[in-house]
DNA sequence: TAATAACCTACTAATTTAGTCAACTATTTA
DNA sequence: TAAATAGTTGACTAAATTAGTAGGTTATTA
């Protein structure tokens, strides 16, 4: 049960943008040196925001990227689906071999995981990345952080 | 965002021991034939559980492992830490690499991984075993299922 | 004492992850 | 218009993890 660096990294750097791209595009070279993430891979990661119109692109000397939208109008879950770091416990459907599938009925813990990806998701489509920039945590009710 | 198979397999073959180890022990060719997972595997998985005391073991013909409590005093969390699966999304600590460690302060995302890694727990620690033994559909309240 | 089934350890094939590398394209500023 | 900047794209790869397999040992019972 864990998150793929891709899904970490990329969170962090829509955090990233979110707070330091107000005014000015962010290149990734400065988003890859304040949050420590190699620059190629971080490429990789932002050519799929931008496919799922999360950020935009400015070219050339003093581009880079921005949000798309307002910080308060981007779910965590929306960033997940846009690199793919699919929410994924049944293993039921996929592979002929899953004790799932094929034999037509469903194996004894199939709504037990179907139900652990819905609490999941649930989650992450209740929190927006403004909460994060805000550095709120979040966690039932919202406390500040102290720090 | 996925289960490993360890996971996944510990949960139904502990549903299924639950299910027909009540009178006998169940042996593991029956469970991997019922199943459908390799019994070698099993052997190792039910090598954790038994550490853990969620089953315990007889040996030679007849033999095979039982529940070591009631099914409803084995939480789905239980079964997790017996085999070491771990709910960790932060990435931040483990590795010196990583943004968050070394540095002393916390990464901007940090919290938010934490709360969810305390949804995850959350959920999985309020699920029993007997739950998925009597076919429920776990999902805030809890509705029986049709079939 | 033969069969059964748990117990234990070492090994390996396949897959996934986490990148690297190299080239290309568009844009801006001097 | 040339040079520099920064995004765009695709192919490749090393490392780690996963998901097993294989082969034996030990305990128990009929």
């Amino acid at each position: 049960m864990k998150i793929t660096s891709k899904g970490r990294y990329a969170v962090l750097a829509m955090v990233d943008i979110a707070k330091f791209g107000e005014d000015t595009p962010c290149n990734l070279s400065h988003v890859s040196v304040r949050q420590n993430i190699s620059l190629s891979y971080l490429e990789q990661i932002f050519n799929d925001l931008k496919r799922a119109n999360l950020v935009k692109s400015q070219k050339g000397p003093g581009g880079g990227y921005k949000l798309n939208k307002e910080s308060n109008e981007i779910r965590i879950l929306d960033i997940f689906n846009a690199i793919d770091e699919q929410i994924k416990t049944t293993g039921c459907g996929n592979d002929p071999k899953s004790s799932c599938s094929g034999t037509g009925k469903k194996c004894l813990t199939h709504n037990f995981w179907e139900n652990l990806e819905g609490v999941i998701g649930n989650y992450l489509n209740s929190v927006y990345l403004s909460d994060l920039t805000e550095e709120y945590s979040i966690s039932g009710e919202r406390r500040a952080i102290s720090e």
